[in-house]
DNA sequence: ACATGTTATATAACTTGTTATGTTATCGGA
DNA sequence: TCCGATAACATAACAAGTTATATAACATGT
């Protein structure tokens, strides 16, 4: 029953990492199917970055976010198969393709600002609270907190007030 | 110039550690190529729980890891066609199919723990040392610091013991 | 003005993770 | 003994990331 991951220190912490924020993704999107339509929690952060910062080029998306160009032109194709962003050339470049929010995606974004965001900020947050030592133990801390009791459980409780 | 990632905090925890996670395993990969032959760093947990806990089921392997059982029979395809691992039935359960390193995997893993591994656990150790404040902080931290020097040439600033 | 180089996005191919489901072997009870 | 349930692995289909390359628009120097 021993995890090879935490087995191998700093040298697999890349893994590690990847796998612990895949997990992470994977109980977040429990919260996330609340709404409607539901949105991967990897797409978020599109959502996120055109709500803040306004429309988008396909290269600003990019390096906003932090991720390849191809990566973005494939998110935002299923964002606009969604109905949630649309885009159009470039006013003064036509081969820039700006990415912004339909009425749809803000409405969803304001909706899940309202309530949802905050609630899984918050949960996540309290997973994140007061842990011991250096990093490697603080992400066992975080692995065996989430196992104890899984983050859509945290967010209930929050919600309902219970301590 | 803004990361949406990071202005998203807690939020986006997630995808920052994923996305972290992939950086820090491509980087090592920059190193692990030097071995023969090279393989892709997330392969390298798969050769490590062989070495140290011997022949595994497929089952079992998917445990130590904490990965899928169909994430670890498509690795361990691959590694059967590098040559690095075999696997036969189970004597007990022919259900079973017990991995294990050939020869050359056996090499592999003694080479790389030799010298290659110990110096990129050295390196991301460094990288990892002396992380201020929060969880968040040390996540932003250590982003600073791969982007301000490479893991490659943290590393190699190691060996030559330049300080 | 036009040839050439550069830039923005799209597309293709690949990797690695997932879930759902198919196959085959084992186990247990009638 | 054999039938049904369970368990182990394989396969298929999908998601989201990557790199390499194609396409089309822009910019520039002569």
């Amino acid at each position: 029953m021993d995890d090879i991951l935490r087995a191998l220190g700093h040298l697999a912490l890349g893994s590690r990492l990847k796998r612990l924020g895949e997990q992470l993704q994977s109980d977040t999107q429990a919260l996330l199917d609340a709404l409607d339509p539901a949105v991967p929690s990897g797409q978020h952060p599109f959502l996120a970055a055109l709500d803040r910062l306004g429309p988008l080029t396909v290269g600003d998306l990019a390096q906003a976010l932090g991720v390849s160009q191809p990566g973005v032109t494939r998110t935002v194709a299923r964002l606009v198969e969604r109905g949630l962003a649309e885009a159009k050339p470039g006013p003064e470049d036509q081969r820039q393709k700006i990415v912004s929010l339909t009425a749809a995606g803000r409405q969803l974004v304001e909706t899940a600002k309202g309530d949802l965001w905050p609630r899984i900020d918050a949960a996540v947050a309290e997973l994140c609270r007061d842990l011991p030592g250096p990093l490697l133990a603080q992400l066992t801390a975080i692995e065996d907190r989430l196992a104890s009791e899984p983050l859509h459980r945290r967010a209930a409780r929050q919600r309902d007030g219970i301590q």
